[in-house]
DNA sequence: ATGGTTGCTCCGCAA
């Protein structure tokens, strides 16, 4: 038997401590191959290797106290792991690195940016800018190259509950929306655009407000995939079972279907 | 709503 498909996913977990039960019930019911996950919120002593380990699942992690922390989780052998950007000093851990098979994953918790004119939107834009640097060399080196997470930007209008309420502020400014397609300029597609969109876009729903029972969202994580992976692209779907379960995150997981691998 | 929730930590900050 040969493996037809590849199942990539991303998740912001809010939290690996608290959503440790969600990510394994979620594991188990063999829902991705492969998940690049954010806002784990644990220091490097605290990841929760056993509990994955005994599940069946792969794993490395780059964390730090209190804030952010990414990590790729796999069911195959994770190698070439390497954290953060490459040449840009950045005390927050916000990416990791690493190949399964002949596919490189990059996963990116992207700042927030909190406001726009702040010293933190001012980071943002900065971080980005670094990100596109290391994209455009990693590209050179690892031709199938996915990127994945939490980008915190709604790429168009559509991808936001109220226009009004949205454009022109935080996640939806002209100035984040030209960092990402940037990223996108160095030879990436945004896998969301290679299938219809479906009625349901969103992948985050504020906590505050009821936000989600109200329908209350916006489309910010993502999977931007190199011409070979788009070449082998075969679907795209946003799971929003795990945002139903009690205590869930506020981000719910996205997955891209690639055939082969 | 310039915030009504959540998570972490030390009780404010970040999202």
């Amino acid at each position: 038997m040969t493996n037809t498909t590849t199942r990539l996913a991303t998740w912001n977990v809010n939290s690996l401590n608290v959503r440790l039960p969600h990510m394994l019930q979620w594991l188990n019911s063999d829902a991705a191959d492969l998940v690049a996950v954010q806002e784990t919120k644990l220091t490097d002593d605290r990841f929760p290797v056993d509990a994955l380990t005994e599940a069946g699942w792969h794993s490395a992690w780059h964390g730090q106290k209190t804030y952010n922390g990414v990590a790729l989780i796999s069911r195959s052998p994770i190698e070439d792991v390497t954290t953060g950007i490459p040449g840009f000093d950045d005390t927050q851990a916000r990416v990791i690195a690493g190949s399964v098979g002949e596919l490189r994953m990059i996963c990116v918790y992207v700042p927030n940016g909190q406001a726009v004119g702040s010293d933190k939107y001012s980071y943002k834009l900065e971080w980005l800018a670094a990100l596109r640097r290391y994209i455009a060399d990693s590209l050179r080196e690892h031709p199938r190259l996915v990127v994945s997470g939490d980008f915190n930007i709604a790429p168009t209008v559509d991808d936001t509950h109220d226009p009004d309420r949205w454009e022109g502020n935080i996640l939806c400014s002209d100035a984040e929306r030209a960092a990402l397609a940037a990223l996108l300029d160095t030879g990436l597609t945004d896998a969301f655009t290679c299938v219809e969109p479906p009625e349901q876009r969103f992948t985050w729903w504020d906590y505050r407000q009821g936000g989600f029972r109200r329908g209350h969202g916006l489309r910010i994580d993502h999977h931007l995939i190199s011409a070979p992976l788009v070449e082998a692209f075969g679907d795209f779907r946003i799971d929003i079972e795990p945002r139903r379960w009690e205590r869930p995150s506020d981000h719910t997981p996205v997955i891209c279907e690639l055939r082969g691998n």
